[in-house]
DNA sequence: TAGTGGTCTAGACCACCGC
DNA sequence: CGGTGGTCTAGACCACTAG
């Protein structure tokens, strides 16, 4: 039998209006004393409904103000073709050629420069073995001041090393220019995507509301021998990032 | 100031123990009711503290037996050249592809096909007017019976209409080799890919826990004229699946 | 049957917001 | 100031699991 607790029940009322359309974007939804009262319940049963739609990502709440129907903000778009050459050439980062190509502002935060042991999801990557040394970059994008991404860029080190991929700016066409310089001209990428829930350090450096998870992402770059030279694993907010790719036919 | 409320401690403690890998995946928690004794606090205090690592996807409760580290499963890899013409002419449809290059079994369950007003988000790929009708096919794969995907395959109604895409089966080679038979050979095809949390229906067709983001993925094939004659959105479990890409470099 | 999680109650105090 | 969400307490009953 199993009837439907109070809690779903309500939660399951208020979804209906909200993906309905009835309650829109950035409507405020009753107070949990007023979900309380109106349905005939203690108000930890009305908090619970609205707990079970923020885990859902639909509704965010402010102290203080109430809870709000989220506002899915506009999607940044990453292009299949946002590492191409024509860019490079013209001085120019990939991520600053996506920012700019949307009437963005493209912001840097370099949080980090330096040797550190491999992960294995990288060393796997990069075909050393887990804990060997690697160069680190750890960046943090954002556009018109919103974290839109933390990237971690590990290089095999026997490149790095010496090289002005340690230093804060590398060449003007981001590190993949510096590393054609350095005489690896760039043969393939490839990128591995899939998804999780934040760790909570992670929702506070990309500044993300409750329920909204990220695209976890690797991105290796092989050279033209076919050596893979760098891997960057990425971390983006899911509502506010739509990768574009392109698959080949034959 | 602003002190750390213990429901937060707690979890924080236990986040701790799981990323560091004290507790191994499929390890039980302390109950409910030990962590509140330990803690000095009441079991709600506790199990709040459970309810936050749920949602982080890093623990998963069992009715009656406790709580447990979650294992992340497999995943399954979807290459990039999963839609190549060699495996059409093989006779396999993309996901037969996928699911035996990985040594598991395909299933799929048609569980609808007829005609649809076209959604927004299809028609606008499509290049159609939203409304405009459509054909729908709705399916649910499955590897060795675990469910992996969600996908409903919009198809123009004047390719559609009359055609073997109306059958269950409409071609060995699946919808693709049936839509070259139709006079549209493949041109094109791209991807775009996001994420977010599960609608209840999806996470229940897709049997999935809670704390588990979807992939949402929109797929769009062109013919060799450059008409988009087919999208598919699928929602796929993000625990379950790893989307692999190969990036043009010129 | 004992122990577990799932849910609910009816209070309470705090922090934050806006008037 | 009143209304809001954030958190906690100390109980209670139920449903499920395992020995």
């Amino acid at each position: 039998m199993s009837e439907i607790p109070p809690s779903r029940r309500i939660a399951d009322e208020l979804r209906e209006l909200i993906v309905s359309g009835t309650l829109e974007p950035g409507a405020r939804l009753p107070s949990e004393r007023e979900l309380a009262k109106s349905h005939g319940t203690a108000r930890n049963t009305a908090r619970q409904a609205i707990a079970i739609l923020m885990a859902e990502g639909l509704v965010e709440a402010q102290h203080g103000r109430g809870a709000f129907v989220r506002r899915w903000p506009q999607l940044r778009r990453l292009a299949h073709d946002r590492y191409a050459r024509r860019y490079r050439e013209a001085g120019k980062a990939p991520f600053q050629t996506e920012a700019e190509r949307q009437g963005r502002t493209a912001r840097v935060d370099v949080m980090s420069i330096g040797p550190v042991p491999a992960p294995s999801r990288v060393a796997e990557r990069l075909g050393i073995h887990e804990g060997e040394q690697v160069l680190l970059r750890r960046n943090r994008y954002r556009a018109d001041r919103e974290p839109v991404q933390l990237a971690d860029t590990y290089v095999l080190w026997a490149i790095a090393d010496g090289s002005p991929l340690l230093r804060e700016v590398p060449a003007p066409g981001g590190i993949y220019a510096c590393l054609e310089d350095l005489g690896h001209p760039i043969g393939r990428m490839t990128e591995d995507v899939t998804a999780r829930m934040p760790l909570p350090e992670e929702a506070a450096a990309l500044e993300m509301g409750r329920g909204v998870p990220v695209i976890e992402l690797f991105h290796t770059t092989f050279d033209r021998d076919g050596l893979a030279v760098e891997v960057t694993h990425s971390i983006l907010p899911a509502d506010r990032n739509l990768l574009s790719f392109e698959l080949p036919v034959e």
